[in-house]
RNA sequence: GCCCCCGUAGCUCAGCAGGAUAGAGCGGCAGAUUCCUAAUCUGUAGGCCACGUGUUCGAAUCGCGUCGGGGGCGCCA
């Protein structure tokens, strides 16, 4: 839709550059206007040539139009100038009908972009310390990495979902020393918990496993003798418990990639050596460093520790030159706003493995602040003291929980209040979308009991869809023919959000419609053509709540 | 001290890489159901877009500064 306008003006600015005297024409920007009244979609290019031209906007709106208006074309209603110098346009509402039709007789065409044309993309979320289980933090990253993906697939990328899992490390040494304590005092020897230690109940039921399996086996042994065992088993465990959590939660991964693994591989040795050979690492005071102040860090950064260990960065050097090995052609990092201090030594660790920088893209989440009769609960991992995501699931459901995380754009703060999304539920956003289309649902199973069979199926090509003449029906059609515009957006801009404030939007115009006219009537052919509008809403309904990973209910 | 995010209606937040008279939900007030699901709809009140200053035809949006809230700044992960 958004195309026939773009398409137009181009074919305006050819015929006017020679007029104008310029070679070239700025991108043409087309937007949908706040106000419907103003018309269906405008261009601020008058504007923008303004400067360039040298002329007032308005007098070169007036060219523009005057040669829009010679281009023969059947589909505007009206195209003028308003403001300060806009040009709107107003498709006919045959166009619009038009429209409607081409969408349900090719359902899948219309809903797939080409934006990512084919293009090999990573997305990489969650990848949580499997040091404990995922808190409601992780859930919102993985509610929004999942909502991305859906998005850049349906957008036509080749999208491969990753959780990178940080199973090497000091972090996962003091998981199995806790464990090995607990376990310890399950046999009585009174051991010193490590101080740093995790200290969650969590940490009982590893310990409690380690038994279970092993028995006394490792009851007197020192952590150096049984550490390893002990250890991988914890962390092994906990890695179940985090994909049994997002499973449960509707997120899942193509690919789980491993710190402890590129150790072993020698893969970490591998892209040290490679940056070596670039002649970016020194050494100093005892250490190695990377020289990522060449590609605009504020400082270097330590690979390689005084004391001969690798630090996590070293990993991540390694991690994501495997990212480029493995062929993606663009690269996107979900994490957690508290390490966007990361942003530019990652950016500068890929651009030294030669990507172009706009091919890598970091999307922050920021903190959840979680709410229980609007007190805020306090959270800390190390303590134990926090709500965990299998909680909110247990107790909110997956899809509020996912609908209320993308309600928000990611690096906004976000108040979650599990009381509100629980006892509230008549007000919750979640439902006033699903039931829109719960509503639907009802109406063709009511037209099958009337005896119209496959009134959810229809022949489009037979359905006179002229017989849409009320404003609110047009007002429907033009809501649900922004679909594939708010669609690409999100998809470019990346950011799922959009597509849950449209599907708000859209539902809104739907309950309105519904209230005041009647789908089902003694009239065949009007009711044959409101049928196949809600067969076309319940396909962007149903489109648009896949891709934000909630389900879509046939009744409620 | 340096860096990042945020500050829009009573509350929670949108505002799409400057554009037209600033929006939604909730809450408040007043209404709507003989009719396809009232988890719905209609109307109404409510804002110096934190503050100041610059850039320009035009700023909630961009620059600089101030104030306020949050987070980050290790040879930790």
């Amino acid at each position: 839709m958004k195309q026939h306008v773009v398409k137009s003006l181009q074919t305006a600015f050819e015929s006017l550059k020679e007029q104008w005297g310029i070679d070239s024409i700025p991108d043409i920007e087309v937007e949908i206007p706040r106000d419907e009244k103003m018309g269906d979609f405008a261009t601020p290019a008058a504007m923008k040539l303004a400067r360039i031209l040298k002329k007032p906007p308005g007098e070169i709106a007036d060219e523009i139009v005057v040669t829009l208006h010679e281009q023969s074309s059947d589909i505007f209603e009206s195209i003028d100038i308003a403001g300060p110098g806009f040009i709107n346009f107003r498709f006919n509402n045959n166009f619009f009908r038009n429209q409607l039709k081409a969408l349900l007789e090719g359902e899948k065409s219309m809903l797939q972009s080409d934006t990512g044309k084919g293009r090999k993309i990573q997305v990489e979320f969650v990848s949580a310390n499997p040091t404990g289980p995922l808190h409601i933090g992780h859930g919102r990253g993985a509610a929004v990495g999942n909502a991305l993906c859906n998005i850049l697939d349906a957008a036509g990328y080749e999208v491969e979902r990753e959780f990178y899992i940080n199973d090497a490390g000091l972090q996962i040494k003091l998981l199995g020393q806790s464990v090995y304590a607990r376990y310890q005092q399950l046999f009585g020897n009174d051991i010193e918990f490590p101080e740093d230690g995790y200290r969650g109940d969590y940490i009982d039921s590893v310990a409690e496993s380690v038994k279970e399996k092993y028995g006394d086996t490792y009851a007197h042994q020192t952590f150096d003798e049984c550490g390893d065992p002990v250890t991988e088993f914890a962390c092994n465990m906990m890695l179940e418990n985090i994909k049994k959590d997002l499973k449960d939660f509707g997120v899942i991964f193509d690919s789980w990639q491993s710190e402890k693994e590129l150790h072993e591989k020698g893969m970490v040795r591998h892209a040290l050596d490679t940056l070596r050979d670039k002649g970016l690492l020194y050494e100093e005071e005892g250490a190695h460093w990377f020289r990522s102040t060449e590609f605009g860090d504020d400082k270097d950064r330590v690979i390689k520790k005084k004391d001969g260990a690798f630090t996590y960065f070293a990993s991540d050097i390694s991690y994501h030159k495997n990212k480029l090995d493995r062929g993606f052609d663009e690269i996107i990092d979900i994490w957690g706003a508290d390490h966007h201090g990361y942003i530019q030594r990652i950016r500068s660790v890929l651009e030294a493995f030669d990507l172009p920088r706009d091919k890598f893209r970091v999307i922050l989440i920021q903190m959840v602040s979680l709410l229980r009769h609007g007190e805020p609960v306090p959270m800390s991992k190390r303590a134990g003291a926090f709500i965990t995501l299998r909680e909110v699931i247990d107790e909110v459901g997956p899809d509020i929980t996912k609908f209320i995380f993308l309600t928000r754009k990611a690096d906004s703060h976000l108040d979650f209040d599990i009381d509100v999304a629980k006892e509230q539920s008549s007000e919750n956003p979640v439902f006033y979308v699903q039931y829109a289309f719960a509503r639907i649902s009802s109406i063709f199973r009511l037209a099958e009991e009337k005896g119209m069979k496959g009134a959810e199926n229809l022949n489009y090509h037979d359905v006179d869809f002229s017989a849409l003449q009320e404003d609110e029906d047009m007002s429907l059609i033009k809501k649900l023919l922004q679909y594939p515009v708010v669609f690409e957006g999100a998809a470019t801009a990346c950011e799922p959000h959009r597509i849950t404030y449209y599907l708000q939007e859209l539902a809104g115009v739907f309950h309105a419609y519904y209230y005041k006219h009647r789908v089902l009537s003694d009239d065949g052919r009007l009711t044959l053509a409101r049928l196949s509008l809600c067969r076309g809403i319940k396909i962007i309904l149903e489109h648009g709540l896949k891709l934000l990973g909630v389900s879509a209910p046939e009744s409620m």
